[in-house]
DNA sequence: GTTTATTCCTGACCGC
DNA sequence: TGCGGTCAGGAATAAA
């Protein structure tokens, strides 16, 4: 499940092989994803040459030098991949793994690089929600899928001030709104479980109550603040470590070997020392929520 | 304005 | 072994 550590691995990989190179062909093997592919994308790509391979949130966005931006968002299970011009692909890859079959190549572009070596880079995606649109850069910022997003949960942007003003009197559960992208731009339910337990909050607990009065940041603002930022920048030093070697894999981005505390781990012992608790599973709004009801409060 | 439910899709998995 | 049912989840969209 590509959310923002998987999405900012996968620019990381991209981006050496796309940018600076010219795309001589794009290929479009069905008439769209989880959005049609807007007319022209192709035409509007050919012949043009990415500069940059920048992220937002789960959205990559990959930059051509003529101000179009070739909007790509990797959905529930979508992958890139990068065939290599003389390079033979590793023999029975797909036979081990049948979500990344040659079946669900869905777009194709072709690059050739200042170096003189030639690639293609492949979307896959077995269950189509991901889509690949075309913006210009100069309204990116105003493009309906971007317009709304929250704080990036990167850097030191949000810190427990920040969070508990965007949390004050908010009446949804905490796990509901840290998933609310209009809040923060990135985390998924594998995240928001992990940063949950990492803050030992509930995920039941009403998103108000981690604020002070008037929005003012707490103890339990800042923990949470601090878990979600450790949370992600761990997970994207997991993935980075994984990079060093992708070709050896099968050439695809963004999936690596990760162990969470809870996610997925219902039945367990709660992995904190001074926890003898069991790693419990609910369902909110419709979606696993993994934790420990006895030190997440 | 805020919050929740539904929908899209295919592969993995489970029980019979 | 095969078949049917369930589940996974990002985000647009509709509905409450």
């Amino acid at each position: 499940m590509p959310e923002l550590p998987e999405v900012e691995t996968v620019r990381r990989g991209l981006a050496p092989v796309m940018e600076g190179a010219r795309v001589t062909k794009v290929e479009l093997r069905r008439p769209d994803l989880r959005f049609p592919f807007p007319i022209g994308l192709a035409e509007a790509v050919e012949g043009r040459t990415f500069t940059s391979i920048s992220r937002r949130a789960k959205y990559l966005l990959m930059h051509l030098d003529d101000g179009t931006v070739l909007i790509s968002h990797l959905g529930m299970s979508g992958s890139f991949r990068i065939d290599w011009e003389g390079e033979a692909a590793v023999p029975g890859v797909f036979h081990h793994d049948r979500s990344k079959s040659p079946l669900h190549d869905h777009a194709v572009i072709d690059l050739a690089r200042p170096d003189g070596k030639r690639a293609s880079v492949i979307y896959n995606d077995p269950r189509r929600f991901g889509f690949l649109l075309l913006s210009a850069e100069n309204q990116l910022h105003e493009h309906p899928l971007l317009r709304n997003l929250g704080v990036e949960p990167t850097g030191n942007m949000l810190d427990g001030a920040v969070l508990a003003k965007m949390l004050a009197g908010k009446k949804a559960p905490l796990k509901a709104a840290l998933l609310d992208q209009t809040l923060i731009a990135g985390l998924g339910n594998i995240y928001v479980c992990e940063a949950l337990w990492r803050a030992k909050l509930s995920p039941l607990r009403l998103a108000g109550t981690i604020s002070g009065r008037g929005g003012k940041q707490t103890v339990r603002s800042e923990r949470l603040a601090t878990a979600i930022r450790a949370v992600i920048a761990d997970a994207i030093a997991a993935g980075g470590s994984s990079l060093r070697d992708y070709r050896q894999a099968d050439g695809s981005l963004g999936y690596f070997q990760h162990t969470f505390n809870v996610y997925d781990r219902e039945g367990h012992p709660c992995p904190s020392p001074d926890c003898s608790g069991t790693i419990h599973r609910i369902v909110q709004s419709g979606r696993s929520t993994f934790y420990c009801p006895t030190c997440q409060r």
